[in-house]
DNA sequence: CTGTTAGCGCTTTCAC
DNA sequence: GTGAAAGCGCTAACAG
């Protein structure tokens, strides 16, 4: 639109060199006091406002974080989005968000809008990238990787997964241990590691508790309220024993949660559910539902203070991410028959 | 990390001028085809990546649209980002998000940041930035700002508002002709510019039923769910003979339905209940939330292709927002006593 | 402490 | 059609 006013307008301005005003900009260099005075105010006067790409040009660093999420609009995927912006706020970074959509194209697409910015690191949110894909992209610049078992160590990158195997189990124990034994699951994505974690989180408690797994229990779902609606619909017409169900994630329950509501089943009474993910509302659904909060906002800001870390040379230390079983309302003893 | 790729590195690869290179990249002029064919598979062998920046200082242009949010993990103005999202693909420009916090102060901060960065245009989306600042800022760059009344089109800008208060009216109009007279109000905050044009339609739609106003039916929230929560708490004690609830926002609504679970209410048999902005969620309720849905999608797709019509001079319809009323089953009629 | 000089990687005249 | 040269706005040696 406008001209833009430049570092050399201000030095005219201020009566010095265009060098000395970049000192005090960027505090390299002891200034006189009285130039420095003379500099802000010209600043001031012309409102000024370094171009960063200018300045990256030359020190060769863009000052942004790449960060490829999934969906722009995704509730769990945001609570890391909100992380990686307050770890990034201060550093003088800025993140730049893109969504892959889960499609591995995309991704790809995407990534390389990124890297033709310069990111100075990038932060992978799920999705479905080759391994390999990541492996490369390590090799050039500070990467940190959540959702999939993968060790970038060697190229100074870094990769967390949350344990969702596991908390699948406590989560599938916590219902047998109130007496449930016909225990449905609507499973997510089955492409997803997700929801293939969680499915086995599931197996690994029947088979604990010595109760045979019966594969009609389990029926697919996409991890979208639909899914969660219909899958709830086939298994109780499949299984009109089922006390209990575990839907892969929140969403789905909250789809289940209605088709029950639509038949007259009552939660906990009737049935018990349970959900993974513990999204906002989760504490507000009648019954607040029980589910598996995972610390994303936390792991949004550790993988930026990771990146950071590797940008600036800092120590950081692990993070021990802590998968919480959120005990609400949606279970019930189940009275032994 | 490692040193980038340059064009002048794929020009000697390929035996040609950097000039050359450039125009193939740039599409600016004719190049025999056998030059191509080599700069191509040069650019292919050393995977070259433009710098976009480096480009942009000489275009003057950063390829970017900086975003003003307010929380980039919030679940109504995310829908917006979608739409921004979409509505840029395939332009060559890319969102550059950042949010805002309702703090006018972060909302400064950040506006600078993104002018640091260079952006070609701007789109707000709420904020309490002062009108004034974003006519100042509409005579810099193309600005498109959402959740106000205000007219930038004097600098080429644009700002559009949804119609709260009549979506509000007749939301509560609706209830009205259901029968119910005492309907309480949780409210908003009461700095926010949606709450009082929902609270103005509220009253509007008493007044035109010839129904008095009554100040203890509206109670004070802040848009989120535990305000809903005590909110509902408080209009319960003060008024019993209350039969319908209207919420500011569906986030409210949550917490104001958990309230009523708590105390055995049954929704809507003994109290109806109704919210704004049909979030997702709100299809999934039990029962399912009645709600004003708001376009926002679409709207950040529109304001996204307004600013870029700004920037390459096409054309581009006005925008006419509908907003609609959800009708789910969270509202009963009330028999005449 | 401060000014001069030389680029960062790219596009764009301007000649040929 | 194509190359040489001149910057875009800024920082980082290099001298003083």
């Amino acid at each position: 639109m406008q001209r833009q006013v430049t570092l050399a307008e201000v030095a005219r301005e201020a009566g010095v060199s265009p060098s000395t005003v970049s000192r005090i900009l960027t505090g390299s260099a002891r200034v006189r006091s009285d130039k420095e005075i003379q500099v802000r105010q010209a600043i001031e006067k012309l409102s000024y406002r370094p171009n960063t790409f200018a300045r990256g040009l030359v020190t060769g660093s863009s000052g942004s974080v790449g960060v490829l999420t999934q969906d722009i609009a995704s509730p769990f995927y945001n609570d890391a989005l909100s992380g990686i912006e307050r770890g990034l706020l201060g550093s003088g970074y800025m993140p730049l968000f893109a969504s892959g959509h889960w499609r591995q194209g995309d991704e790809e697409h995407v990534v390389q809008l990124l890297l033709r910015r310069r990111v100075d690191a990038l932060i992978v949110l799920g999705g479905c990238l080759p391994d390999q894909e990541l492996l490369q992209l390590a090799t050039q610049l500070p990467v940190a990787v959540q959702g999939r078992a993968l060790d970038l160590s060697a190229h100074g990158g870094t990769s967390i997964a949350l344990n969702n195997r596991e908390a699948a189990r406590e989560l599938v124990l916590y219902l047998l241990e109130r007496g449930h034994r016909a225990i449905g699951h609507i499973m997510g994505r089955a492409d997803h590691g997700d929801a293939q974690a969680r499915l086995a989180g599931y197996k690994d408690a029947l088979q604990e508790k010595d109760i045979p797994f019966v594969p009609s229990l389990v029926v697919q779902g996409d991890f979208l309220e639909p899914s969660g609606l219909i899958g709830m619909q086939q298994l109780l017409a499949a299984h009109p024993e089922m006390t209990a169900v575990f839907c892969s994630n929140d969403q789905m329950a909250y789809g289940a949660r209605l088709a029950l509501y639509r038949r007259g089943i009552r939660v906990p009474e009737d049935l018990s559910l349970v959900g993974f993910d513990d999204l906002p509302g989760s504490a507000y659904t009648t019954p607040p539902l029980t589910s598996v909060r995972q610390p994303m906002e936390e792991l949004g800001f550790w993988l930026a203070r990771f990146v950071l870390s590797r940008l600036t040379g800092g120590e950081l230390e692990a993070f021990v991410p802590q998968l919480e079983l959120k005990l609400r309302e949606s279970v019930g003893f189940l009275r032994r028959s």
